[in-house]
DNA sequence: GAGCAAATAGTTAGCGCTAACAATTCCCGT
DNA sequence: ACGGGAATTGTTAGCGCTAACTATTTGCTC
C-alpha cells in the first residue's frame, strides 16, 4: 500500500479512502491512485483489514457434512450468492450436529471474525446450540427452529405439504399416508403438519405417519410395511428419496405405482423424472432460500440486530406419473 | 492476550507461546496461562495472527456450484478432513469454471492469505487457470488434469470404467456401450479411456461412445438410441444418473434391464440400489480423496513446494440386478 | 482580494498477534 | 559456592490496514 502510494504522490491513508470508495476524494486523484494500483498489482491484504476495522468480509456457513440434497443444494445456492455479493464463505462442517461440535464450529467463526453467520441448522440439537449463542454477530438460520427467536428463512415445508396432500386428495382419493422424515428435523415435522393439517381440513381421516430418514433404504422399510395394506391408495413421502424406496418394495409386492398407489415426493430431484415411474412432487426454490438469508444477513449488518424475522419460501408443485386417481373397484 | 498475561503474571509472548505450543516453557506457567484463558474466556483473534505471520489457518477451496454427487460429495468430505485437521475452510463456489471466475476466486483466496488452495477442477478451462497460476501458494487440484504438473489427488476412473466393462465382459456380453460424461470432463475422459482400453485388451470391438452431460434427461436421450439398436446388450453409463436416464428409456421403449441389457453405472448414489432395477455400479472413496488432498497440501506446506505428485484412489465394483449375462438366442 | 467554510489530503495511533533479540533464571559440575 | 551454558521469560518492533484527528487546499461570497 506504502508502494501504491508513493507511486501515486499520495499518502497511504488517500490510497485506502480510493480503495474504500469514501467520498471526498477528487476525481484527479482517484484516478492516479487506482492506476498505481493497476501498475503495481496491488491487492489489499484482507487479514489487515480484518484486523483495523474488527470486521472481515467473510459469512461463516455451519452445515451438517451431507450429501442429501437439499443441504447441498443450499451450501451451492449459498456459495454462488454471497461471492456475488462481494462476500467469501467460510463454511464449517460439522459432522454431528450436536451442540458440542455446533458450538465450537461457531466459535472457530468468531475466532476468524466472520461478518456474519448462516446456520442450517435442521434439528432440534442445532437449535439449542443456536439459543446458547451469544449474539455478537449478525445470525441467521436456515431450515431451523420456527419458535425460535431469531431470524429464519426456509422452504414453507407446511405449503409443499398441503399442495402434495391436497393434489392426491383431489383426484379422489379416501385419504393419504405419509412416510416421513427423521422426526428431529424441522422440516420433517412441517410436512407432518402440513399433510396433517391438510387431511383434516378435508375431514378425512388421518392416518398414522410412518418414519423413515430421508434415505432410500428408509423409503423401502416403509414401503413394505404399506404394500401390505390394501387400504392404501395415496403416500405422500417426506423427500424423493424415500419415494424411490417406497416405490421401490411396493413394486416388489406387486402394487403398482399408479394404478395401485399414487405417490408424491419432495425436492424434485434432477432425476425425480426418470424414476421407472416419473414421480410427482414438490420443487423447493433453494436459490430463494439463499439469497433470503443473505439479505437478512446484510440487513442485521446495516440496521443492526433484528430479533426475529421470518421468511417462508413457498414450493412449487411437479405433476408426474406417479399419482393418479384410485381405481374404482 | 494482554488481559490474560496480566491475570497470570506474565509477558503477553509468554501467553503466546503457551497457545502455539512453543517449547521452553515451564509447566507451571504453562498450567498458569491456561488457568487464566480459562477464566478470561479469551479467544485468540485468528486475523491478528494472520497478519502477523502471514499466513492462516484457513484453507481455500475452489469449486462448481453443482449439484452433482461427486463434486457435493467431495466437498462434505473435504469439510470434515479439514475442521479435523484445524484448517477452517474458505469456499469459493463459481458458477461456471471458465477462466475468469475462476482466477477471481483464486485471488479472492489470495487475499485472504489462505494456507493452501485445494482446486476441484475438474474440466479443461479450470486446468488452463491453474497453469497460469502463480505459485504463490500450496496447491493440489482435485479430479484435475493429469497433465499438469502439479499435484493431483484423483479417483481412479481408468480402473473404475475397467471394473464397469471387465465386468460385463466376464458376463459374457459380446462387447459394451457407453454412455460418457460431457468429453470436457477429465473424469468422463479418464472412463472413456478406461472402457476403451478394456475392450481392447479383450480384442472386442469397441462401439461409438454416446455424449451426456452426467444428467438423466441426456441419459434417457442416449437411451433412445441405444433402444433401437438390438445388437446393444451391455451398456457401461458415465454415472448413475445418466444410467437411470438409460435405463428409462429402455424401459419405455420394450427393452428390459437387466433380460435384455444389462447396465453399469458411475457413483453408486446412495438409492441406486432401489432404482427400478437395483444399479450395478462403482463406487469412487470420495472419503479417501479429501483426506488425500489435505495431506498433500500440508505436505506442501511443511517441506516446501513438491511439483507434481498425483495421488490415485481405486473405487470398487458394486454388483447388483442390473447385470446378468446376455439371453442366447 | 480578503475571509471563511467545505472539500481534500496528510499524520499519528493503534487493531492483536508473532519474530527476533535481550534479559533473566535455572541447573549443573567442580 | 561459583562460572557457564541451557532453559525460560521479557522487550521491542513491526505485519498492513483504518479511524480520528490535523493540516492544507479549494471555491465561494462580498
Amino acid at each position: 500500500m506504502t508502494d501504491v502510494a508513493l507511486l501515486a504522490g499520495v499518502s497511504h491513508q488517500t490510497v485506502s479512502r480510493v480503495l474504500n470508495n469514501h467520498p471526498n476524494v477528487r476525481e484527479r486523484t482517484r484516478v492516479r491512485v487506482l492506476a498505481a494500483v493497476q501498475e503495481l498489482g496491488y491487492r489489499p491484504n484482507r487479514a489487515a483489514k480484518t484486523l483495523a476495522t474488527g470486521r472481515s468480509q467473510t459469512l461463516g456457513v455451519v452445515a451438517q457434512g451431507s450429501t442429501l440434497f437439499g443441504p447441498a443444494s443450499l451450501l451451492a445456492a449459498l456459495g454462488t450468492a454471497s461471492s456475488e455479493a462481494g462476500f467469501t464463505l467460510n463454511v464449517a462442517i460439522v459432522r454431528q450436529l450436536d451442540r458440542a461440535s455446533f458450538q465450537a464450529a461457531v466459535e472457530r467463526h468468531l475466532d476468524q471474525r466472520v461478518a456474519g453467520i448462516i446456520v442450517i441448522a435442521p434439528v432440534e440439537t442445532a437449535s439449542e446450540a443456536v439459543r446458547a449463542m451469544a449474539d455478537d454477530v449478525p445470525l441467521v438460520m436456515v431450515d431451523g427452529d420456527p419458535t425460535l427467536e431469531r431470524p429464519l428463512v426456509t422452504v414453507d415445508q407446511a405449503i409443499g405439504a398441503r399442495l402434495a396432500t391436497q393434489h392426491l386428495l383431489d383426484l379422489g382419493h379416501p385419504t393419504v399416508w405419509h412416510v416421513s422424515g427423521p422426526p428431529e428435523w424441522f422440516d420433517s415435522r412441517g410436512r407432518v403438519a402440513g399433510w396433517r393439517q391438510t387431511l383434516t381440513d378435508a375431514g378425512v381421516e388421518v392416518p398414522p405417519p410412518l418414519a423413515a430418514d430421508w434415505s432410500a433404504e428408509s423409503g423401502f422399510q416403509a414401503g413394505l410395511l404399506l404394500s401390505r395394506m390394501p387400504e392404501v391408495t395415496a403416500v405422500f413421502a417426506a423427500n424423493d428419496h424415500v419415494a424411490l424406496g417406497v416405490m421401490s418394495a411396493l413394486n416388489a409386492h406387486g402394487r403398482r405405482v399408479p394404478q395401485d398407489i399414487s405417490i408424491v415426493g419432495f425436492d424434485d430431484v434432477p432425476e425425480a423424472a426418470y424414476y421407472q415411474t416419473p414421480l410427482t412432487t414438490v420443487r423447493p426454490d433453494f436459490d430463494r432460500v439463499a439469497k433470503d438469508a443473505l439479505r437478512l444477513v446484510l440487513d442485521q449488518l446495516t440496521n443492526g440486530r433484528l430479533d426475529s424475522s421470518e421468511v417462508v419460501v413457498p414450493p412449487t408443485l411437479v405433476v408426474r406419473g406417479s399419482t393418479r386417481a384410485p381405481r374404482v373397484d
